[in-house]
DNA sequence: CGCTTAACGTA
DNA sequence: CGTACGTTAAGCGT
């Protein structure tokens, strides 16, 4: 009999599945008008059709455990023992999913004292036995002991439900080096951290499977322990109870007595009356029509639920492909309704030019294939500088590819992706298939990416604006009144303004480069040498493993700070040690990676030069998680400054024809101003409208002494603590850094804080208001979410209450500088001037200046900068000039 | 070839 | 035991 006459069983294990789909899901996204959570449902309901439709079973059961007890806890009562308690939000959803599974006409199994994956232990092997093709779904690792040739493991990978890893016996074995049925003995040995069992000492995968294939199985290598050698050996004649107990209980039961066997498990037809009722109940429209759909029955179009938290089209809309006069027609057709909801567009971009465009409204969607040139795009340039509100997802990207055919875009209306970043900011830059999976829990349709001419692939691009229209629909209506302040405010017209400073790039005088790299590298080399007649020998300084060896082997130095992998040799242990263990070798090696660090970056600037003779970085508008963008490719913001050497490196961002001048402005200490306006210090705020040097009057408060008498060293402490106070600074991290005497450093503190009481009010007050409201929020609304506040676990709240008092600030000032960049970019826009913003460095932005419109451009960047926001204190912008970035420094 | 780690540049 | 980033080479596993 051939594979695919066989019939097909397959096993689910349900509470392992629908916790991995809680946990994928956004909670809150899927609450019915009861108030009783369904993300787990939903995800495992279109997880189960997913799996219905691929693999096409003919049998089907899904077993849940009853208890968190089972003969296993009997036996070994701290088993999964570390397994915190289930989530309230969870526990109600599993008796309803089992309804809607019956209500599906699909089995569901328990046994009392057996854990699920016993039962799909045993209907496997049933179904094995009577020439079932079986796949066992569970996210249990245990189940790989399953797997032989007739059975197959669907293991959800960790990426969330929706992506589960085929392991049959090929997979497992290029996976672990094993055959399926040792994986419990390996897991014996090495442990299972979930269940709360411990392996051998010492004992990873890599020697547990070395061991298994030398001696066949964990029988095998406790008969052979004597022959084992060093401490794991050791370890393992210690402890080899401990893996005698893991394997007994890690071996899955293969007959436990089921009410039912494989041959009852047949898929039965749905009952449509239950499913309808049950679905309605939930509020799962979308869910129904495909359970519908993958049953082969009902009528979709006739399905009433209304209301309901998936409630949108069902399925997407054929694209049609037009051509760009139809396209006119098309758009003409679309009524108010339409024009009013917006537009989804998706575009395309192969081998950097643009290949399709895709655009739809809520039940519509289209295609418009690349053209070659201007004329084949004038409807649809048209209608790109109209103000028909269109949205997007990663607006910038999109604005650039339609830039480079000529088309301008207005009217941008929505980003999914920035709108899923101000949602939730700790995710950063999430693809559109993962916002479609979190928001409405479907998946997004994509080109199989095995296909060499992906002819189906422009197709796409309509479908995708038509999810990208659903999934900016469906954020929009869930993020709070401030986020969408901040979205609709800043950082949707914020897109335009970073796409053209990307387009433009920043002139760079490749000569300079170019002398400086050999310079540094001969340097390098030099020092090189000298460090290795030092030691006698050659090493590569680049590796600090062997950098180790010399170090604290070799030259037997005391050893530094704990990494990882052994012992730091960053610059700041190294210099520690040259002053216990003095040697020159130290400073050589010093030295050397300065050289080198700073040939790396010139090198790698040189190479992102293009053809125009400048680089275009790209900013990562929704790559942070305090508001800030980001640069990469490359990174221009963090280009060296604090040494004469790396400040040639910044000679080398010139102006170029026919712009006369570099123009650089930044804000002066905009953190410290910003905490001086959010704590409402009466010393701070008075400090920086006197608009004397902050750290000499901070100091003069601090030591006690007139402004005039206080010494560079006082400065020098009061600056560090000044700066680290907005970073949750403790006293010995402050000692560390100035190198001075704890008790110091606490002294400094109180004294600090004796003066400006009310930012440490603050600060300790950010901290608790974020603990009860789950979040902090900028001057302008932007929130950042820490559950870690309330975690029991030290350090994550901790790390969460220094991000959580550091968040209001960074994250005000991010905002500040992207306000002054939209007011300049529209100054410059509306007095036609030809200077242009190139480059944005956090408080800092540097722009390229046309003929003769020198005054009145540093006019808007004083007046814009200046003017951002209105706090309790000025904002004070320092401006300079010059024909390259370091000589306009101030 | 892809991934992780240590180190280091910026605000 | 100071926040927020991105890039690189080394080292390791595949």
């Amino acid at each position: 009999m051939s594979d695919s006459a066989k019939p097909t069983l397959m096993v689910i294990d349900g509470h392992s599945l629908a916790f991995r789909a809680f946990y994928a899901l956004p909670v809150d996204s899927f609450v019915n008008r009861e108030g009783q959570h369904t993300n787990a449902i939903h995800g495992f309901i279109s997880m189960l059709l997913m799996l219905l439709q691929r693999e096409k079973p003919t049998h089907l059961a899904v077993a849940f455990d009853i208890s968190r007890f089972s003969f296993r806890t009997r036996e070994y009562e701290e088993y999964k023992g570390t397994r915190s308690e289930t989530p309230a939000e969870f526990k109600g959803q599993i008796p309803l999913l089992q309804q809607a599974l019956e209500a599906m006409g699909i089995t569901t199994v328990t046994k009392e004292d057996y854990e699920a994956d016993d039962i799909l232990a045993t209907l496997s092997s049933q179904g094995a036995a009577q020439g079932y093709q079986v796949y066992v779904v569970s996210g249990d690792r245990d189940s790989i002991q399953l797997v032989n040739d007739d059975v197959t493991l669907l293991y959800p990978s960790v990426r969330g439900v929706s992506e589960l890893t085929r392991y049959d016996r090929d997979k497992v074995y290029e996976r672990y080096g094993i055959e399926p049925h040792q994986y419990p003995d390996i897991a014996a040995l090495v442990g299972e951290t979930s269940d709360n069992l411990i392996g051998i000492d010492k004992v990873g995968e890599k020697t547990a499977v070395k061991w298994i294939t030398q001696y066949g199985s964990l029988d095998g290598v406790l008969e052979h322990a004597d022959e084992i050698k060093g401490v794991v050996g050791n370890n393992l004649r210690e402890q080899k109870d401990r893996a005698i107990r893991n394997r007994r209980l890690n071996r899955l039961v293969t007959d436990v007595e089921l009410p039912v066997g494989p041959a009852d498990v047949a898929l039965r037809p749905l009952d449509e009356a239950a499913v309808r009722e049950l679905f309605a109940k939930l509020q799962f429209r979308t869910l129904l029509d495909r359970v519908f759909k993958v049953a082969g029955s009902g009528e979709p179009s006739d399905v009433q639920v209304e209301g309901g938290v998936d409630d949108d089209a069902v399925a997407p809309p054929a694209v049609k492909t037009l051509i760009d006069e139809e396209l006119g027609h098309w758009l003409a057709q679309k009524d108010a309704a339409d024009a009013e909801n917006g537009y989804g567009v998706a575009v395309e971009v192969i081998d950097g030019r643009l290949s399709a465009i895709g655009i739809a409204t809520h039940d519509d969607a289209v295609l418009v294939p690349g053209g070659s040139g201007a004329k084949d795009y004038e409807q649809l340039a048209a209608w790109f500088a109209s103000d028909a509100p269109k949205h997007f997802h990663d607006a910038k990207a999109a604005v650039k590819a339609l830039g480079t055919a000529g088309i301008t875009v207005r009217g941008v209306a929505g980003d999914a992706r920035i709108t899923g970043w101000l949602a939730n900011p700790g995710k950063q830059g999430q693809p559109l298939a993962d916002l479609v999976y979190q928001e409405l829990g479907e998946e997004l349709p994509t080109a199989d990416p095995n296909q060499l001419v992906p002819e189906t692939e422009p197709v796409n691009v309509g479908v995708h604006a038509w999810y990208v229209l659903r999934v900016t629909t469906a954020l929009r209506a869930r993020v709070d009144a401030g986020s969408l302040q901040v979205l609709d405010d800043i950082e949707l017209p914020l897109v335009s303004v970073l796409a053209q400073m990307e387009t433009t790039g920043v002139g760079i005088d490749r000569p300079v480069l170019t002398g400086l790299s050999k310079e540094l590298g001969e340097r390098a080399a030099e020092l090189a040498q000298q460090a290795f007649a030092e030691i006698g020998h050659e090493v590569n300084l680049g590796s600090p493993k062997q950098l180790q060896e010399v170090l604290f082997t070799e030259l037997a130095m005391p050893k530094t700070r704990k990494t990882k992998t052994g012992f730091s040799t960053d610059a700041a242990s190294l210099a520690d040690l040259q002053d216990q263990h003095p040697h020159p070798f130290l400073g050589l090696l010093l030295q050397h990676r300065d050289a080198t660090k700073l040939r790396q970056i010139v090198d790698t600037l040189d190479a992102a030069v293009l053809e125009d003779g400048r680089i275009h970085t790209r900013y990562e508008q929704t790559g942070t998680s305090t508001g800030r963008v980001s640069s990469t490719d490359p990174n221009l913001q963090n280009i060296p400054v604090k040494t004469a050497v790396g400040r040639r490196i910044r000679s080398a961002f010139a102006v170029a024809e026919p712009y006369t001048t570099l123009l650089t402005a930044d804000y002066s200490q905009i953190e410290m101003r910003i905490m001086a306006h959010l704590s409402g210090d009466p010393g701070l705020i008075q400090a920086f409208n006197e608009g004397e040097d902050l750290h000499r009057f901070v100091g003069a408060r601090v030591f006690g002494v007139e402004p005039a008498d206080v010494s560079p060293e006082m400065r020098t402490k009061v600056k560090a603590m000044s700066y680290g106070l907005a970073y949750g600074l403790s006293a010995f991290g402050l000692s560390k850094q100035l190198r001075i005497e704890q008790s110091e450093a606490r002294t400094l503190m109180t004294e600090y804080f004796a003066r400006f009481g009310a930012v440490r009010d603050y600060l300790r007050n950010v901290v608790e208001q974020a603990r009860e409201d789950g979040y902090t929020e900028t001057i302008f609304g932007r929130r950042r979410p820490f559950p870690d506040l309330k975690s029991p676990n030290r350090v994550l709240r901790e790390n969460a209450e220094r991000a959580a008092l550091n968040a209001p600030i960074q994250g005000s000032a991010a905002d500040i500088m992207k306000i002054a960049m939209l007011g300049v970019a529209a100054d410059l826009r509306d007095g036609d001037l030809g200077s242009r913003l190139l480059l944005q460095v956090h408080d800092e932005l540097i722009l390229e200046i046309a003929p003769g419109e020198q005054e009145r451009v540093e006019e808007i960047l004083r007046t814009r900068m200046g003017g951002a926001a209105d706090l309790s204190v000025p904002l004070d912008v320092s401006v300079g000039l010059g024909a390259n970035w370091e000589a306009a420094a101030h």
